[in-house]
This record gives C-alpha cells, structure tokens and sequence, in this order.
DNA sequence: ACGCTAACATACTTGCGAGTATGTAGCCGG
DNA sequence: CCGGCTACATACTCGCAAGTATGTTAGCGT
C-alpha cells in the first residue's frame, strides 16, 4: 500500500505568526468573528487547528493582536506622512484623509478593521474598546487638533465646533466604507470611493472656511 | 396539597405581538442580536419560549418584524412633520435632523435599530440589508433631496456633492450615537447629545452656503 | 355543557464550534 | 546519534442555544 499520506506540514515559526494574524483578518472580514470558525482561519492559512492553537491561546487573543498588529501599521503611515508635511493645515488634512482612508490593507479592501470590529461589540467587547481607542478615537483626534491649529491661525473660522465636525466627518467615512463591500447587492449604495474622499474633504474645508471668503460687489442677479 | 403552582399564562392575543417586539428590541440593543437567547427576549416579555415561537416562526423573523415595525414610526414621524413645514431649506434640514436623531425609541435610547443591525451584518443579512434601505439609505436619500433643492433655489452654493455630503453626515450621526452607550467606559468618546446635533447640523449649513453668505457691502436693510 | 382550537408552557433534541488532549515528526544541543 | 523540546496535526469533549414536540388551560361557538 503506497502509504501517500499528507505530506509532513512545514515548520516556518518565524513567519507563522503573521501568516496566522493576515489570514484572520481575511476571513474575519469575510465572514464575520463569530461566523468564522478557528478551523476556516486554519484552512485560509494553510494550517490546522493546532497550529493556531500553538500561537493564540483563544480566539479573541487572535482578534486582539491582529488589530494591534494592523493598527501599528496604518497610524505608522499616517504619523510618517504627516512628520514631515508643512504648509497649510487644509493641505496636511488633505493628505491625512487620503493616507486614512486609502488602501492600506493587507487584504486589499479598505477600513478592514472597521468591518470587522464594528460588528463584535457585544460578543468581544474588549477588541471593540481597543479598536475604538487606536482606530477611529485616535483618528478625529487628530483631526481635531489639525482643526484646531487651522483655527488659531485663522486658517479656518473661529466659531466651528472643531470636535464634533472631527468626530462625524471620521465616523460617516468610515461607515460609508464599511457599507461599501455590499454595495454590490444594494444599488443605492454604490459610489465612487475616490469621488467619497474627495468630496468628504471639500465639504469639510469649506465648512471650515471662514464665512467671508469674496465680497460680493456688484449685485447683477445672480 | 396546596398546589400553589405558577399561576395559569395570561392571554392576550391583541398585544403579545406588539410587547415581544418591543422586549425583543430592547434585549437585542442591551445584549446583541446574536448573544440574546430566545429565552431571554420571553423573560423579559414575561412569558416563555412557547410564546415567541407561536407568533414568530425563527428568531430572524422576530428581528425583521421588530425592523419593519420600528421604521414605521420612526420615518412616520419624520414624513409628518416635513409635510406642513415650509420656509427655507436650512429650517427644514434642521428639523429634520432633529427629528431623525432624537429619542425616537421605544426603548428610550436613541438609535436603538442602528445599535443592533450594526453588529448582524453577518449573522443575519437580510435584516441587515433590510435595514439598511429602510433606515440610512432613505435617511440620507431625504437630506440629499432637501439639499438639492437648496442648490436649485440658490440657497445653497450649486457646486457641492449632495450625495456625498448626506451620506457622511447621516452616517457620521448615526455612527456616534451608536458608540454613545459606551461612553462610560471610554471617556474620549462621551459627548452631549444635543451639541451633537446642533454642531452637526451647523457645521452641516455652513458647508452647504455659497461662500458669499455675508455681504459686508451696503448695509440696507435687506 | 361540550368539544375544538388558540394561546401559551414545558421538556427534549440536535448541531455546531471553541477549547483540549493526545499524537508525531523535525530539529537542536551535547 | 540520541534524547527532548518545538511545531504542528488529529481526535475528542462539552456546553450552549435554536428549534421541536408535546402538554395544558382558556375561551368561544353551538
């Protein structure tokens, strides 16, 4: 009997880690964190339960490093770009927004973590909270400050509520592209994701603007 | 033998219906839809298992219903109170906003269908999507229209993306108030409701005025 | 006043998936 | 070249919750 048998799995304990963590994120974002089996992520990594098992003591811990691990990755792009960008702070927000909502993903869709985790609230509540906190809080809050130096040197009006306009305009983007991936089965969601960057930061410029950018001075009917 | 058993089920085939949806609402938006057992949405009812699923075939149906029912009222309101309001654009979208956001809910907390779809996207995706059409897309369906007309009349400068524009706002708006319960435990995010609103919908006008709002011209009376 | 069905309650089944226990082959130090 | 640990694979347990089957009482028509 030709005992052709699975062939001895590969040892690679440098990289196995990371496969493991991308692969999560894949079918996490797929399928769901409660819909996915540990066996699927297994499967998707070219593994088995064990393995998985061998580096993440739970699923959750799984969950938990890969938003770390994804989080270092695209703040670490946005802190860089931002470094060593001057000019006017509406030329800095542009260039944030742009590198925020951009394709950083290891899985090639945008705001992966978004997809997931906004669905996991009540199943792993500590994910959520940590995601909150290094994704979409860290996020306005950066706007916000960007917001706020504009202000100060008169960049942008003095009287717009700087926190609240950072706030809805991080969380409508993010949710817009949350709803993106299924855009296909409902028509009315589809839109242009560049036309959705570029004219969320417009609008958000000019509702910084000060009220009185031209003076109108001959009146002929407009 | 005394046999002070439980006393015999009240029954009331008029309301049930009604009290399970709303128990049902309100479990689902405490706990999630998936970690809510069928069990808990019956206590909470006050009745058992055997009721819920004499008037609701699967757990599923319960949730679309509970939809269905819940953006009657919610956009019924809404539909009410735009029909007999005229005056400026502006005025509408701000009544509008306030009604869409405000304490809608038979549960007490605001946005309490959001809370739940939010997190079934997998689980359950035809409610989802159900949702999605009946709440958000026809929200922001509403305030781009409002917008248009403002662009048409000249209230509004003509060269803003509407769509955009009502997608991220209405998106933005629900999306806090969908992380505001848990606010208690992540500081960063609390903020006041109503300057949520106000300062959205603000900012949301200045960003739709033409940039020559103020005419510091020739002060006659207009 | 009787029977039938509606409106529930109670008891049971069942599948699924996280976690665990156990096995096994490669590799590294001595 | 040989033990033992590492890096996995395989086989099993076990609890939970949706759904089902079955009971029980109320009320209504006749």
């Amino acid at each position: 009997m030709s005992t052709a048998k699975t062939p001895p799995p590969e040892r690679r304990p440098e990289s196995r880690p990371h496969e493991l963590l991308d692969a999560a994120l894949r079918v996490f974002a797929e399928r769901g964190y409660r819909n996915t089996r540990i066996d699927d992520v297994a499967e998707a990594a070219g593994v088995t339960k064990g393995a998985i098992y061998h580096y993440f003591a739970t699923k959750e811990e799984l969950l938990l490093r890969a938003i770390e691990s994804y989080h270092d990755r695209a703040f670490g792009a946005i802190d860089e770009i931002l470094r060593d960008a001057a000019g006017p702070v509406s030329a800095r927000i542009r260039l944030m927004m742009r590198k925020a909502f951009g394709p950083t993903d290891p899985t090639g869709q945008r705001m992966t973590l978004a997809l997931i985790l906004q669905g996991v609230r009540h199943d792993v509540p500590l994910a959520h909270r940590q995601w909150l906190r290094g994704g979409p809080i860290k996020g306005w809050l950066l706007l916000e400050s960007l917001i706020e130096e504009g202000k100060s040197t008169g960049e942008f009006r003095a009287d717009v509520d700087a926190e609240v306009a950072a706030r809805v305009m991080i969380a409508g983007l993010i949710t817009q592209f949350v709803w993106q991936p299924i855009a296909s089965e409902i028509p009315e969601l589809s839109i242009d994701v560049d036309r959705l960057i570029d004219s969320s930061v417009e609008f958000l410029l000019h509702g910084l603007m000060p009220a009185v950018v031209v003076a109108p001075i001959l009146p002929g009917r407009n």
